[in-house]
DNA sequence: CCCATTGCCGAAACCGGTTTCGGAACAAAT
DNA sequence: ATTTGTTCCGAAACCGGTTTCGGCAATGGG
């Protein structure tokens, strides 16, 4: 019993000094020979503190190293310089190769700016209520990064309740602009990449192009889905509703959906994919059929995973700089938290086409094609 | 003027407005008609509070949601509450799958203890100590964690010199126990695994078992390669210098060692590889000279990366399970913060053989495989 | 019955910053 | 010479907690 409690002890001699050792406003202040309201005024710009004293001040607080504590500073201003990014964890493929890079954008940005970010991870939706109620209740950031926005988002309903600033990695509503009329996003045009993969399947001389889409619950699948209808409008092909398979999340499931492709009556002799994951999937599927990848059927991916480049053969998909993302993100949401409108800080960039050796003219018709699997 | 100056008003009763709906430890101390200092000690457990009040705080707390902001308490008790974790980004291989997994580990362990992760990146040795020392002048953080430790690693100097908490993922000195021999640290025994890869060979009837290690700059490399030729030694086979190769931290690096054990007028049967990563670029060369990785060579690897699975022929490997090893470490880091001594928090576990088919019984004995080689 | 403990709590100082308010010093206007 | 503004800075309150210190009441010992 109470064997946890802290006891009191007396005459504890704090051999203290200075512990630490840190610079603190009132040392500063003190050598300075002012009052340490002026230094913190001066530090933090205000007008009625006069443009000698203020580089003074900046000088002798450079030479002394001083830096204020972000803690101390919140207790008063309720900032604590921080962002946060939340993580679920509850996804299929758990191992996102992308991550490190992400970080390391939204770490060098933050940086820049002087904040630093602190993340988490939440097991399911509802634990993610939690872990963002929790954050926010402890001030433990001043904003937040959401990756992967689902068509109709909770945290963005959660934060916004909260009236948390919160900028999104990606669209929600299919990108319709309703929810998000005054949120701030980042994103990759999906939906271009899509089309564009469309236009050059096309061009190489494919009829019969099949799709495969991702998860639905999140807002790009859609869009993905939007740009591949819109590349077949493009270039004039007609709509097959046979040719369109949705919720691919993981390799197993790119090679099930291919599968189904594959077996159709009038096959695609391409196939366009929402996530490099599924379209890697597509590989076992080709191949069990007898058939060549890049040859019989053509490939195409999207995201840049390290692996799309080492199978083989190596497999044509659009690149995601998530770098890039990490740090725009990070930079425009610290820019909306010092107060610039959210609806002015969006950004949409484009991926990038890596043309490997997945894709290339139709070896064969898709009837030619169809009697091959038929043989198998 | 005197604007400021607020009028009390005669209904104000205790459910006053609150900006921000916070509720502060004052109007916890109110509602409960005691001291905010009674309030205080009751939380942090002092033993001249009385359990019966004690027992009233908590209640009291727990209806009304109070929770204290951790900055607040920063600023008297200089701890804010939070670890942080430092990714070096200069690596090679800058895609890590199992940084989610290790992520939701620590954080899910801080969360336990109501502690938080920072998250930082560093591109650099040299930005390393800079970032270090920013988040340790702001007290950004209570502790470290320190992924991937070198063999002398600078963060350990420079932790230990401010006399700043910090806990190792891995060993340093090739676990000779002189820098650390007051450090906490958690690590996984690559030694162990790599000998059971060799008695594994052994009992399958290999006789030249090669190994291709990773970058000696890591301590980890070091202790894999003692244990690999420890596994010798326990299977009583000489030890053959030639047999030895170091430094392979990419997938091409892999195929380059592997290359020139297979070109040796002796080539092995079977090799380790202290890597996943090394171990899968090895199926390049293997497959380049007319072999078959799992019967004219056997291939065994370590980490347990995800791609190793989806290879053909699967790669035989030895699984590490990071999202424990983020929770061990995040763990045993709060308990030293907390005053625990740090050389009873050490934690050594073991890797787990996921037994696939890039390893069998030799097809050809090492003379036989260097005709086939010669005459390829 | 008195005195010394002990248990328990409140008042106030404190942590390192920010922000409000008032006032001194000086210049310009009347 | 007085009034009116400006410019610039110091004193003090404040943020939300923790910790020190002292004191009151109850208890126990002689």
């Amino acid at each position: 019993m109470n064997t946890n409690r802290i006891t009191l002890v007396k005459g504890q001699v704090s051999s203290s000094p200075k512990i630490g050792g840190r610079v603190t406003i009132n040392d500063l202040a003190s050598h300075l020979c002012m009052s340490k309201s002026t230094v913190s005024r001066a530090l933090n710009g205000y007008s009625d503190i006069s443009e000698s004293t203020r580089k003074r001040v900046e000088r002798t607080a450079q030479k002394l190293g001083y830096r204020p504590l972000s803690h101390a500073q919140a207790i008063r201003t309720g900032r604590v310089r921080a962002i946060a990014l939340v993580l679920q964890n509850d996804e299929p493929d758990k191992h996102n190769p992308f991550l490190q890079e992400f970080l390391a954008g939204a770490c060098e940005a933050a940086s820049d700016f002087g904040w630093t970010v602190t993340i988490s991870t939440a097991k399911s939706d509802q634990d993610m209520d939690t872990v963002l109620t929790r954050l926010i209740e402890e001030r433990k950031a001043d904003g937040f990064i959401l990756p992967r926005t689902k068509v109709t988002d909770p945290r963005v309903r959660l934060l916004r309740r909260l009236g948390v600033p919160y900028i999104m990695f990606g669209r929600t509503d299919h990108g319709q602009k309703k929810i998000e009329k005054d949120a701030s996003w980042f994103d990759i045009s999906g939906e271009t990449a899509m089309q564009n993969a469309v236009v050059r399947l096309v061009s190489l001389g494919h009829q019969r192009i099949g799709y495969v889409g991702s998860d639905p619950e999140f807002n790009y699948s859609h869009l993905r889905r939007e740009g591949f209808t819109q590349g077949l409008h493009a270039t004039k092909l007609q709509p097959d509703p046979d040719l369109l398979r949705e919720g691919a999340r993981t390799r197993d499931e790119g090679t099930t959906e291919t599968r189904v492709l594959l077996q159709l009556d009038q096959p695609p002799t391409a196939i366009v994919y929402a996530t490099d994951m599924a379209a890697l999937g597509a590989y076992k599927a080709i191949t069990e059929l007898g058939l060549t990848v890049g040859k019989d059927v053509s490939v195409i991916g999207y995201d840049g995973v390290p692996e799309s480049q080492y199978v083989r053969p190596a497999l044509t998909t659009y690149d995601v700089d998530t770098r890039m993302a990490g740090e725009r993100l990070a930079s425009l949401l610290v820019r909306q938290i010092r107060g610039e409108p959210a609806d002015q800080l969006r950004e949409l960039q484009e991926a990038q086409l890596v043309e490997r050796d997945s894709d290339g003219p139709p070896a064969l018709s898709s009837t030619e094609l169809a009697e091959k699997i038929q043989k198998q």
